[in-house]
DNA sequence: AAAGTCTATGCAAAGGTTTGCATAGTCACG
DNA sequence: CGTGACTATGCAAACCTTTGCATAGACTTT
């Protein structure tokens, strides 16, 4: 019979009355006769209409849709924040479009592009590790679509900004350990160009010199991404030194607890020969073998909050908000890799 | 100036020509001059010209997007499954729409009325733990929405299918168990209704029986959710039985672990006194002391496969193939919480 | 030179919905 | 009865692109 679904003008040719009146009817308008609003919901609910959004897009010239640009979802940070933003994002009018630049700036670059050409309504993004320039987010930000960018920070960007206060995490940790009377304490930091990785060593610099211990810049080793292998070799290169560190803060859990898959095989003792703290407080590390100490997140808050400041733009187009800068406090979390205070 | 974005029609009237040679022009319509195509072409790229997809989504009646539905994103799984699905889809001319239904019947019912709304072009879904009726995914298929479902079956369902098969692995694993010379060996099942939870039950109770090892219902518990509670709840069960059992077989890793930590805790030696072997051979399960035995799957090829049966469907719309159904083929991973053979 | 062929382009419709403006009809008031 | 106000509805444009058909002009063939 009929192909295809059911279109505003079926309705309207069935009640031989035009598809305007039947679109004001379906909204509610105050115009139309109560009769006329009832005869056609019922027959829209008969031929169980169903509003063409595509149509409504164009019409509209939004996608009721908005991005989330992330690097990776196999750890537990960036999926816990999702489902955070998701969690808020259903109850609105938005879908949501999840794209993974897989810590490459040339694909978040093609996610932008794809973004912008499907007239995405905004976007959520954490920068991959490579991104150093962020014109193509001033790009969408100058067509009218807002930015809001978390976890990572784009230095010289303006936008909207949701973050965590890496800085002083790292501190409290570097410092508990100098608490605990650690002498030789290293970093592994993550890949360079990063904020949080920057934030993070600062935290740890400045800890050191806060407290007077000397810096040694051996003791400093940068992972180059985010593998095992990576951390491996990297904490190879620490544990080996001539006068090896008694105590490892590295850039988050995954390093960390390579790491003390390392020294375990080393036959060092964790925490007497050596302490490790991580940072993320991903929920296995509390089940591995020592429990690691590590800086806890408040992730799906900070999907939540992204998401929300997003929604408050799209819902004020016309109004220009001023760029919020929210920033999260983390929290040590002491466990059985560190020693006691 | 101008307000908007850059249309075909901005173009053909700069350079005075129709709207419908620049839209050929662009599409290097065999028709067209080469000079007038130069011409369009260039003015394009100064324009930044940038096609509005919302238009040619009305036009064809179709949004060049493809939902995934999965229950969660918080673990290793589905992560890389999506992981997988999104590179080979990345490649296509389509977008992607990640939805979580958190398990829940309920959210699967909203999101699956959702994306039909939004005149998704397909769908690839891990249905909840909660769902039992089908009818909504084949609502989808009866509108001309080809579906593809992954990890957990549908029974009755008649659909493509990338699974893995659970009974089989669950087979091998009981079976190492036995011959490792453990009697008592406990299953920790998953939510009653999941295919997968009855299928790795079936391989449990089909290995004991082959091996004429007595089945004891008391060693089988059900854990309800996929949260550490439940998991310590149901392992507490198994463990504070009058003969407790030397193994157990977990349904996945998550609960594995969870019940490594109840058994550490109360003094209990891995293998020695108990063995453990998991599911799903999660990143970390490796990291663990005792580094856990357990079932790998091939998550990121079952995600890459599926999306590429889905994109075969959508290529060739008019031809009906027929439904596929693909079994991968799990491994055992020995590591050590289970005993030597 | 007429008829036919080919090339390059234009016209207009289609896709489904919303919305400003126009209009037909009803009623009331002077 | 004429005017004004109000109610309920219809018309048509707009959103942007693609595409079947039409056509104008140039060239070829008989």
């Amino acid at each position: 019979m009929k192909k295809g679904r059911v279109t505003i003008k079926d309705i309207a040719r069935e009640l031989k009355i035009a598809p305007s009146t039947v679109s004001r009817a379906l909204n509610d308008h105050p115009a139309i006769k109560k009769e006329t609003k009832d005869a056609v919901k019922a027959l829209a609910e008969a031929l169980d209409y169903q509003p063409n959004l595509l149509a409504l897009n164009l019409l509209q010239k939004k996608s009721n849709t908005i991005g989330v640009i992330v690097p990776e979802i196999t750890g537990h940070f960036f999926s816990a924040i999702i489902t955070g933003i998701q969690d808020v994002i259903v109850n609105s009018e938005y879908n949501i479009m999840i794209c993974l630049s897989n810590e490459s700036y040339e694909e978040e670059l093609t996610i932008v592009k794809r973004l912008s050409k499907i007239q995405i309504d905004g976007v959520l993004v954490a920068p991959s590790s490579e991104t150093k320039n962020f014109d193509h987010f001033r790009r969408l930000q100058k067509s009218g679509i807002p930015v809001v960018v978390f976890d990572r920070d784009c230095p010289g960007l303006e936008a909207d900004k949701v973050l965590v206060d890496d800085y002083f995490g790292a501190f409290q940790a570097v410092e508990y350990l100098i608490g605990t009377g650690c002498k030789n304490i290293a970093h592994l930091g993550g890949p360079l160009n990063l904020s949080t990785t920057e934030q993070r060593l600062q935290g740890y610099l400045d800890a050191l010199e806060k407290n007077k211990v000397p810096i040694n810049s051996d003791y400093i080793v940068h992972v180059p991404g985010f593998s095992h292998k990576d951390a491996v070799k990297a904490t190879k290169k620490l544990l080996e030194l001539q006068e090896r560190p008694d105590a490892i803060f590295a850039y988050n859990d995954k390093i960390a607890i390579s790491t003390m898959h390392v020294a375990k095989k080393m036959g060092l003792q964790i925490p007497d020969e050596i302490s490790v703290i991580g940072f993320d407080d991903e929920p296995h590390s509390s089940f591995i073998t020592p429990s690691l100490s590590t800086v806890w997140q408040p992730v799906y808050s900070m999907g939540m909050l992204s998401a929300r400041i997003l929604l408050s733009h799209l819902k004020n187009q016309n109004v220009i908000l001023d760029f919020r800068k929210e920033v999260f406090k983390p929290e040590l979390v002491i466990r059985a890799s560190s020693k006691e205070n």
